[in-house]
DNA sequence: TTAGGGTTAG
């Protein structure tokens, strides 16, 4: 049998923008339903086999069993009837299936699967239309394959034919379900296809990620209708968002204005998604303020964008400009919330919005849950991390992930290792992030011996090839241990060509380790890499000419930043104190209460000189002038310190953020601070996380 | 008539 889809070929992004089948003004959207129903597809003019024939959902052992007619179903309750050879055989069945539906309509779904196995087991028993619906209905809620598979099974055994309602629920539940080879194969042999069924099959595509794949049964869809729905210009949309195809998604846009649909919610959440991901924030704004009845999903849109680009502070006031205007906030926005305040490592905020998730009643949602528990653990209270992960009624690996980093930040890595190995025994699967996490927290811990047996145990027992991240942690770990040959030779021994951040650990293993020769090594393989794309990568080079002194090529550097439009912004702390956030610039004068800060920076500095602060950078590059360590007594992580110390509770952990990585000497300075103050100090900068308490820090002295 | 679509976490 030739499927219809055989004679379109793979599809490339430059044919989506110019295939003739691609919307265009000429074509009008569909909006009508009554024009489709029934409409019947027949490719190739024969119509095709029962979908079920081609999915294996039956034990060998259980074979496929002769169909059976589909039996009337017994409605009567003449209890003159009861006696009778078939009342005898089918009331039970009645019964049961009306039980069934109850169970499933009470959302008592495992319930309702657990008594249909019961009777699947014992067999010979009917099940008509509405009790299959329930059974899907449950299927779907419960994300189950197995239960897929045993309702699939039953159908086939029952000789039960869907009709198009039916048969796109089962594609539904197979998409639902993550069985989307099977659903695949479910939709190509359909007798009839209506826009559910193409919409469904589209939307599973998407939502795994296969958007050229989704494009391409879009197109086939677009000349068989000569159109679309609107719900399929929302499901394209998202495709276009996913690829981060602006042009596409403009085109798109401009469709659905042509046709007049733009105002559609589901279109015009979808543009204003597509437009954040695409990074045109401010299309994205326009499309949301011209939306005459903003809805849950249109704020969380736009807060996602705001969000997914950095403008935090934008988030938040979209937020509270949210609960303002009354709209109900969902899990979605407070999961987002929630991690927006972990950004700004705002705890007011993010209070206010934990128990605006508890009243709301999504208190037990997994995501937003999870996004709590990393932002406690973030914020440095390791243990609230801890209750509200245990609190919670079901876990998943990216749970798991953000308690392990929690730890692993916090400098214990011991707790982090057995949180990992707590995690294998309920056979949760670790993902290459759970490793990037417990290798981290063996590095941060230096526990080189734990650290290298996960290391070797990620692909020989868990099938997960290392990643550039995990070989950096690895080279770390291994410069903690002075084993620089060992650490050169991982990197010449990695599967694929060594990264940045690969070759910048070896250089701060060099420097830690006083061994100049690997140091200039590791530096001059940094300068000959040519694929630094990104700002942070230039902003490492940029600092190891700076260091070297090889100004002239950091000039060049910063010209070719200039020219590709990678701006370095300004180098600044900041910190939250009363609900407010306090930026902090290196040697700021510009602020209130600037001689209180100044002055008690410089009695800090007095103090922790008693303990040995020396106000001066090791390094065995060049040092800095005389000008700079000026400037060094000053870094606007200090400032802030000292702000937090003056205007805070004593007792009560300091939380700076800042957007740049600390230096070794601001590093050592608030190890001190923290040992005479005896306040927890937390440290966020642009690479790591620096746990600051008794003198020590989590980051295992990593300069 | 039903059913299908848009947003979130490490």
């Amino acid at each position: 049998m030739e499927l219809p889809l055989a004679r379109y070929q793979c599809i490339s992004l430059d044919q989506i923008h110019t295939s003739s089948s691609f919307p265009s003004s000429n074509h009008k959207v569909l909006r009508t339903k009554p024009f489709f129903s029934g409409y019947c597809f027949r490719f190739g003019g024969r119509k095709l086999n029962n979908p079920f024939d081609k999915i294996k959902c039956v034990s060998p052992e259980q074979g496929l069993q002769p169909r059976r007619p589909k039996p009337k179903p017994s409605r009567t309750s003449d209890p003159e009837l009861k006696g009778t050879e078939e009342t005898r055989v089918k009331k039970p069945s009645v019964g049961i299936c009306s039980q069934i539906e109850k169970l499933v309509l009470c959302n008592r779904y495992r319930e309702a699967l657990e008594l249909f196995e019961i009777l699947e087991i014992e067999g010979g028993f009917d099940v008509g239309l509405s009790t299959y619906d329930a059974l899907v209905s449950a299927c779907i809620r419960l994300g189950s394959v197995r239960a897929v598979k045993m309702v699939c099974g039953h159908m086939i055994n029952n000789g039960f034919e869907p009709d198009q309602y039916m048969s796109n629920r089962v594609l539904l539940m197979h998409v639902k379900c993550g069985m989307m080879i099977d659903a695949r194969k479910l939709f190509d042999e359909m007798p009839e296809r209506n826009f559910v069924s193409w919409n469904t099959i589209i939307a599973g595509l998407v939502h795994i990620g296969d958007y050229l794949e989704a494009f391409r049964l879009f197109m086939i869809m677009w000349e068989e209708f000569s159109g679309c729905g609107i719900r399929t210009f929302a499901l394209m949309i998202t495709a276009s968002a996913g690829l981060e195809l602006i042009s596409v998604g403009r085109q798109l846009h401009s469709c659905a204005v042509k046709m007049g649909v733009n105002d559609d919610v589901f279109v015009t959440c979808a543009l204003i998604n597509m437009y954040g991901k695409c990074g045109s924030i401010e299309d994205a704004r326009w499309v949301f303020d011209d939306m005459p009845q903003k809805t849950t999903v249109g704020w969380n849109c736009i807060i996602a964008g705001y969000a997914l680009h950095g403008y935090s502070e934008e988030a938040l006031s979209m937020f509270y400009e949210m609960r303002d205007s009354g709209v109900k906030m969902d899990h979605f926005t407070f999961s987002m919330i929630f991690s927006i305040c972990s950004r700004l490592a705002s705890i007011e905020h993010a209070k206010q919005a934990h128990a605006g998730l508890v009243r709301s009643g999504f208190g037990l949602d997994i995501v937003a849950n999870t996004a709590l528990v990393d932002f406690y653990s973030k914020w440095g209270r390791i243990e609230d991390a801890q209750r509200v992960f245990d609190r919670m009624p079901c876990k998943n690996t990216i749970s798991w992930n953000a308690l392990i980093a929690g730890y692993g930040n916090h400098g214990r890595g011991a707790e982090a290792v057995d949180l990992f190995e707590q995690m294998l025994k309920e056979r949760m699967r670790p993902d290459h992030v759970t490793f990037l996490a417990v290798l981290s927290a063996c590095s941060y811990s230096r526990l080189f011996e734990c650290g290298w047996e996960i290391f070797q145990s990620m692909s020989r027992d868990h099938k997960i090839k290392p990643r550039s991240m995990h070989y950096t942690c690895m080279i770390e770990l291994l410069g903690q241990e002075g084993l620089l040959d060992e650490a050169l030779a991982l990197i010449r021994g990695a599967p694929f060509k060594p990264t940045v951040n690969m070759w910048a650990a070896l250089l701060t293993a060099s420097r830690v380790n006083e061994n100049l020769e690997l140091g200039k090594f590791a530096a001059e393989k940094l300068y000959g890499m040519k694929e630094h794309k990104k700002l942070c990568n230039y902003a490492v080079l940029l600092n190891i000419y700076k260091r070297s002194g090889k100004l002239k090529e950091a000039a060049t550097l910063l010209q070719t930043m200039e020219r590709k439009g990678l701006i370095m912004l300004p180098v600044c702390s900041w910190i939250e104190v009363n609900k407010k956030t306090h930026v902090f610039y290196t040697v700021d004068k510009r602020r209130i209460q600037t001689n209180e800060i100044y002055q008690k920076v410089d009695s800090l500095i007095l103090e922790i000189s008693k303990h040995g602060y020396v106000p001066k950078e090791k390094t065995f590059l060049p040092d800095v002038d005389e000008q700079e360590q000026h400037v060094l007594l000053y870094h606007s992580e200090k400032l802030a310190i000292a702000f937090g110390l003056l205007n805070t509770m004593n007792g009560s952990p300091l939380q700076i953020m800042q957007n740049h990585r600390i230096c070794n000497n601001c590093h050592n300075a608030i190890k001190l601070i923290a040992l005479v103050t005896r306040r927890e100090i937390v440290v966020r900068d642009a690479s790591r996380f620096h746990y600051f308490k008794d003198g020590s820090c989590s980051c295992g002295d990593y300069w």
